[in-house]
RNA sequence: GGUGGGGUUCCCGAGUGGUCAAAGGGAUCAGACUGUAAAUCUGACGGCUGUAGCCUUCGGAGGUUCAAAUCCUCCCCCCACCA
């Protein structure tokens, strides 16, 4: 099977150049590109579908190349964003690059050459101004770039665009130009915003080369509520475990609107779609079954087996067990019923609190609140606690005034929870 | 370089001496309804607190005034037009 039908039946395709001669460079061993912007240490939710693209390229037994924008990352692309972005410096660069390598790493096996990452530093940084201008720069037409798509936000705007983000199209065809000599590298992906800057690099690899080149670009995924995939009210959910934890990113699956299940399914798991097709028949409260599931793969994938089972056994402990018939998604690994029945619930956020403070029965709902972050101050906690959304150990809390005694303390813990859906455990510790 | 218009609380955006912690909308949070869904309705939405108040915020620094986001001076940044 065609790649190029994979990725299109599992809803990765908006759109695709010279089609048919793509398809050709597909039924062989291919290499293909996506570049990575190392504006922060850590990927986020947000450019999973170019990471899933590319594994699944692998796996079909193409190379692919994750290109760092070390180079490009100094100038800033201005595709489709309305504001200019923050200069940053070559040492945040250089930190988040390997942040971004390790995530990665992964998704793909880098092994013996299987999968590629590289850095545009490599060939940018030491670019001459009046070579480049010469050979690279007379391909572009003025009038065409400003009729770009990509470009028009910015021209139309107040902000306006200054020349450095003009060039920046200019120096990624040139991306594509050195990986195509470099790597025959004849294909390069990217999110529909990308698209200016890939056909820019397709006409560069034919004029310098006159060799064919392809772009394929994904859509820009937004969930049905028409906000852009992978936000959330704390802001990015990232790939790092570090700024979200497995729970959280579990968590983040799970809650998915019901309209998107089948969707990220296809997007964002391996399963077969024929299994896919079938969440369509769920119905009501049935289909949170589906989305255990996506949320145990995506987490699965994103951070191992491990680390989701126990999201899963916390977020069972909290939630209670979903009931996951054995037919459905069968490839999936899910615990499934009768499976895990003991649960061991690591997952579940926590902190840690000297059981002096509880003995001297000194501390207030608002104080433990505010010391387990789940919120920011003790307005807030107070607010939390007049609006009926403060619970300890599945109690509401109803007073500012009971102080919190060891009585409170089940099984060494005190669990607190901010409205429905999230929780934080306080553990006890000796003094 | 000149002229004009701007920089307001997470975002958009009103406010042009006291009634301003600052309209309205969005986002967010909580409650009700539910299925950890969507939609809807209700409430909250700078911080601290003895809940009577106090403190910090309207690009930055000074000043006028009993009183400034609002007036004056200087500075920084953005935009438009002209050169």
């Amino acid at each position: 099977m065609n790649i190029l039908d994979i990725l299109k039946e599992r809803g990765f395709i908006e759109s695709v150049t010279h089609e048919e001669e793509l398809r050709d460079y597909l039924n062989n061993k291919s290499t293909c590109y996506i570049g990575f912007d190392p504006t922060a240490s850590s990927l986020h939710v947000g450019s999973l579908v170019c990471i899933m693209a590319l594994t699944h390229m692998q796996r079909m037994g193409h190379r692919p190349i994750a290109l760092v924008g070390g180079g490009t990352g100094l100038i800033g692309d201005p595709s489709g964003k309305t504001e200019m972005r923050k200069v940053i410096t070559q040492e945040q660069i250089d930190e988040n690059k390997k942040g971004i390598k390790k995530q990665l790493s992964k998704f793909l096996n880098f092994e013996d050459g299987n999968a590629l990452l590289l850095d545009n530093g490599d060939w940018l940084t030491s670019l001459h101004y009046i070579p480049f201008l010469r050979d690279i720069g007379r391909h572009f037409s003025v009038n065409r770039m400003i009729k770009a798509e990509s470009y028009k936000m910015r021209i139309e705007s107040e902000e306006g665009l200054s020349f450095i983000e003009f060039n920046y199209m200019l120096l990624q065809a040139y991306d594509f130009m050195e990986l195509s000599q470099r790597y025959n590298c004849m294909l390069q992906m990217g999110g529909s915003d990308q698209w200016g800057n890939i056909v820019a690099g397709i006409d560069l690899v034919r004029r310098t080369q006159q060799k064919s080149a392809f772009g394929i670009t994904f859509p820009l995924i937004t969930t049905s509520s028409g906000i852009k995939m992978g936000k959330t009210h704390k802001g990015a959910v990232w790939l790092d475990p570090e700024r979200t934890s497995p729970y959280e990113y579990y968590q983040f699956w799970i809650n998915t609107d019901d309209a998107d299940v089948m969707r990220f399914l296809l997007l964002f798991t391996f399963l077969p779609i024929e299994e896919i097709s079938k969440v369509d028949k769920l119905e009501g409260s049935e289909i949170n079954t589906a989305k255990a599931i996506l949320a145990f793969e995506a987490t699965t994938i994103a951070h191992g087996r491990e680390a989701a089972l126990d999201s899963f056994e916390a977020t069972v402990s909290m939630f209670g067990r979903p009931n996951i018939s054995n037919t459905l998604m069968p490839s999936s690994s899910i615990p499934r019923k009768g499976e895990l029945d003991e649960l061991e619930p690591n997952g579940v956020p926590s902190s840690e609190c000297n059981i002096n403070l509880i003995q001297n029965g000194e501390l207030t709902p608002v104080e433990l609140f505010t010391m387990s972050g789940l919120v920011q101050s003790k307005s807030e906690a107070k607010r939390l606690i007049s609006q009926g959304g403060a619970y300890i150990n599945g109690k509401r809390v109803d007073s500012f005034e009971q102080k919190i005694t060891s009585t409170n303390i089940n099984n060494g813990a005190i669990l607190l929870r901010s409205g429905k859906k999230k929780f934080h455990k306080i553990i006890i510790v000796p003094s």
